[in-house]
DNA sequence: TGAGCCGCCTGACAATTGTCACGCCGGACC
DNA sequence: GGTCCGGCGTGACAATTGTCAGGCGGCTCA
């Protein structure tokens, strides 16, 4: 293990790739060795740079940082994951960890902490936010069935039931039903208000 | 004017503030003099640290990028103002610059390229991404009147058509009446899709 | 084996949503 | 003045959505 910790940079907006770059390169221990705009290319650019540390963001194009994360842990086990993420959704959490995330950092953290989420993930410690690790217990498993997640996920635009139906070889009352189970298991009033609650927690 | 051209920066999100800091920081000319969270600490901040230039995220708690645009140009219209934002939504180009911005970067652009849209808005020229320029001429002004934004609005989580009525004090029909009108301007199939459409294109 | 449970599927019915025709008012134009 | 818009407000009607009771198969557990 030499002096300086090799980094990978995953985020699909160039200007907060490149920033945080900056900022973690004003660091004198830690190297930035590659950076990436899509989940799909983090293993590729992996096993070329051979980081030590991975910062995946969980929004990203094409695979999604959780994916990426899983993919990665699968072709490089030494290198370590810190996900990175604009939103604290309980079930990105859950999900990131089982994938095999080292550490969960939302982007409300002050600058500061990073270069120490970084160094602690680096040295085998598990890194996640207190608030959000609460959270994520109280919100607990998706109480959602699969059929159920898969009718709000085809819901999501607002589609109407007759497309998602179609869409999924399925009767419009057997759509109208998953929904409205979707619907009470959420406390929603809507399917509207249930896409969303579902996904703020992370359960689509 | 000094040899150093001094920002604000304005960001919802610490990690991504502190790394815009520490990437502009690397330019020997720039210099990073004041950074908030919110939109309402913009004018308050500028007042105190007089910044050439105050780069402002759209999205920001208690007041928006934009709101924060139009109070800075009054409060000190000396200091040119750069929008920085993760949407390229048409509209909410078209409504910055009506509000005294200078300039308009969205988050996808190379970080490469941020130094130099500051020191153009600081020179008095105006930086636009071309293709969002375009987009914005395509899209043009809103289609939607004023109610009928209205009522779009306070129906975004999915509230149902009882609620609406009775927060904006209209008999049901009425607002059914307008939410029509604003699906067929949208030209959406649902309310939900309406929603959707007119918040992409800055409508709301 | 059989009882109980759960996920999934379906159609009938009620509630909500979307469409339409209409009336009212104020501003632009002749 | 008169006419022609356009935005706004409203209720009746049609279409879509949400609820409910019930059927089917697989799984667990006694």
């Amino acid at each position: 293990m030499s002096g300086t910790i090799r980094l990978l940079l995953a985020d699909d907006q160039a200007l907060v790739r490149g920033a945080l770059s900056a900022l973690l390169g004003l660091e004198p221990d830690l190297e930035v060795v590659a950076e990436v705009g899509a989940g799909d290319e983090v293993v590729p650019a992996a096993l070329e740079h051979r980081p030590d540390v991975a910062l995946l963001d969980v929004e990203m194009p094409r695979m999604d940082g959780i994916e990426a994360t899983a993919a990665l842990r699968v072709a490089l086990p030494t290198t370590r994951v810190l996900v990175v993420t604009t939103f604290g959704r309980p079930g990105y959490l859950r999900r990131a960890m089982q994938a095999g995330a080292s550490g969960f950092v939302v982007k409300d953290t002050p600058a500061a902490q990073l270069a120490d989420a970084v160094r602690r993930v680096h040295a085998g410690l598990r890194v996640v936010d207190p608030a959000l690790a609460a959270d994520s217990l109280a919100a607990g498993e998706s109480p959602l069935s699969n059929r159920e997640a898969e009718v709000l996920r085809a819901s999501r635009g607002g589609a109407p039931v007759a497309a998602v139906a179609r869409q999924l070889h399925l009767s419009e009352g057997t759509v109208r039903n998953h929904l409205s189970a979707a619907i009470g298991k959420t406390l929603a009033a809507n399917r509207t208000e249930a896409v969303r609650i579902a996904d703020d927690n992370g359960w689509l």
